[in-house]
DNA sequence: TAAGCTGTTTAGAAAAAAATGAACAAGCTT
DNA sequence: AAGCTTGTTCATTTTTTTCTAAACAGCTTA
């Protein structure tokens, strides 16, 4: 009979027991609805399963549970681990006496939304406040364009700055109402 | 002498002129902000330029100019304009006497965003409703759950509820800054 | 009604994104 | 130090998305 896999069931660490069936219902639903969620925000699909996976149980989660759990490889797990952390999605918590890592989510939408505008929309926005001030100077600068198409295209780039002021008003609004 | 595919420039319908050179550079600069901007919302390259394009012309443009203009085929502009107008933010403009579609931008943030609440968020939120109404049965008739468990995950679903309502709170309060 | 434009649809190619799995590093334990 | 355990990295494979090109539909004019 060849390896068949199982787990150390005997030394005891401080992990939960497997799921019972009603409780595997329960994080499904959790899982579809972060799903859904990475979805509309453009991620991996494996990232929200892992948050889903993560916010579904009572108890911080290890890597290998994750995996069991979500049949993902480890290597999944591990880069979409490391983008939760990076967004502030996910900590890890500390179990005196356990090498491994445990991780439990974070749940305050004001600290889920602020590490996305800081890792996914501020960068862009900064590169579009460089790219913005270039193209005013070449619709300046420009040659060779009646004086209407040129009055069309200043107001253009004034309506671009237009939406970048109302943006850097609107973001730090959220961060307002969410907190 | 093979065909030399010109354009025939004879019969002189109300296009605008083959593009200075420095209204291609500003049109380039153009594109590339919005080629960034599809970045960040997650919808297809193709999409940004197209909007560029349009974006940056003095006139409405014609569909065979944006495809020239872009050198992307016919489908991808055909599909990348219905996207644009099933989002509002480009307009088909009449021109008399011309039987083929012009097109201009929409330039207003205000229906920008909402053309992409309405497309892209809205549907995503109401499906959110109502899985979170599933989740919290189950986890209300939750069995073999420790009485500690079931009160972390109830704090779950407390959570994700106000997450919901915040996000309810919020979106016309975007409408309103952008207006 | 044939022939010419204008634009749409869609099967399949090409490109991009995501997931896997195997090698590897780093830390314990024996 | 040899052998676990835990997790990371990265080259490759798989899947998904995007683009293309060719057929086609609907008008308009000859």
């Amino acid at each position: 009979m060849p390896k068949l896999r199982l787990k150390p069931e005997n030394a005891s660490p401080p992990e939960a027991l497997a799921p019972s069936e009603s409780q595997l219902a329960i994080q499904a639903q959790f899982i579809e609805l972060f799903v859904s969620a990475a979805g509309v925000l453009g991620v991996p699909r494996s990232i929200g399963e892992i948050y889903g996976v993560i916010f579904a149980a009572p108890q911080p989660l290890t890597f290998q549970e994750i995996v069991e759990r979500l049949n993902l490889s480890k290597g999944s797990v591990s880069q979409g681990l490391r983008a939760l952390r990076s967004l502030g999605a996910v900590r890890t918590a500390y179990v005196p006496g356990d090498r491994r890592d445990y991780f439990e989510p974070e749940t305050e939408l004001r600290n889920l939304v602020a590490g996305l505008l800081r890792d996914r929309i501020n960068p862009h926005l900064e590169q579009a406040s460089d790219r913005l001030g270039k193209v005013r100077q070449q619709v300046s600068a420009g040659q060779g364009l009646s004086s209407t198409e040129a009055e069309v295209l200043r107001s253009r780039v004034n309506k671009l700055e237009s939406w970048r002021k109302k943006s850097a008003l609107l973001l730090p609004l959220v961060a307002k109402v969410l907190g």
